[in-house]
DNA sequence: TTGCTAGTTCATTAGAAATTGAACGCGCGA
DNA sequence: TCGCGCGTTCAATTTCTAATGAACTAGCAA
């Protein structure tokens, strides 16, 4: 076996993948995202599914898992290796793929189901007889509907800042 | 029993606290905090930590410790109510009171830690003796830098961003 | 077609995180 | 000082999520 590429991690690469793990979990995702996008972000070459399997210890399920995960993000690219029977991936590492791919992916869509159920509220609120309570519960909604605005500008302003 | 307080929750009140229970998560947050943090927004009036035990059927100990997580945050607020024996609370409604709190407390501490274990990969890429992986490395560790520094600069101009 | 290898899927298992509830500390009033 | 009730803490438990690994599909070459 050649030593271009170990079945375990050099100190520098464990300490990536670890910042990775720990980095990733911030965002509620699980370790093996994390420690698969980290080797891929150290690694000079592209590594296949194996690669990953072998030198993190995960199991194949898991890997595959990531990797598609990483892929609907944008956070990872498919490229040509040594073997064309593989699929080769590296890291994407522009910070905005990884945040906009996030935003697109996690965020967007628990907004849009949020505004359907702000108005599923509003239509609660219409029902309250209490013309006391309903305009307490009035200055509520309109407060979450504020909130669901000011969240759809800052999404934008946060990938425009990192876009260059 | 008065019906001023049910020890149950009214429609608009559930959704409301469902809503919060979901929104928490994407941050992820365990689910009382959201429910507590609910509650206490959409009640006029301040409520004591049973009231929360008993409307939202969650044990003390989980509401103690949600709303001293809460406290921390700035998301909620001491007031006084009806039993001088009791703290009461009610809820801080200003988006970036909760942002600028969860900023400060949960992704500030990982930030600088993060620094620390960038400075760690700085000395262990030194120890690099192949110069062309070395300068790989390091182009690498270059870019989490930047990353940081990014993310430094982005987290400010969120706050300022909510903070009208 | 058959055999082989890369990659996916999904039911089960392992492990982590949240919740519970009992024990405790504290402060107040009698 | 004692008793009482609010609030906290933490070990035990439950719940939930992520990881595993066996079974499967797909594509390819002989």
């Amino acid at each position: 076996m050649s030593d271009a590429t170990p079945n375990t991690l050099v100190e520098i690469e464990r300490q990536v993948v670890c910042l990775f793990a720990d980095g990733v979990r911030v965002a509620g995702l699980p370790k093996s995202v994390g420690e698969i996008y980290g080797l891929l972000f150290v690694s000079a070459e592209p590594l296949a599914m194996d690669d990953l399997v072998v030198r993190l210890k995960i199991s194949k399920g898991s890997v595959s898992q990531g990797l598609k995960f990483l892929r609907t993000l944008g956070a990872i690219r498919e490229v040509d290796g040594p073997d064309v029977r593989r699929t080769y991936y590296e890291g994407d590492i522009e910070l905005k793929k990884l945040v906009g791919g996030f935003i697109r992916e996690q965020m967007r869509p628990h907004m849009e189901s949020g505004k359907d159920r702000l108005k599923s509220l509003e239509v609660e609120v219409a029902k309250e007889e209490d013309a006391a309570k309903q305009a307490f519960y009035d200055e509520r909604v309109k407060k979450l509907e504020r909130w669901l605005k000011q969240a759809k500008l800052v999404l934008p302003l946060i990938q425009r800042v990192l876009g260059e």
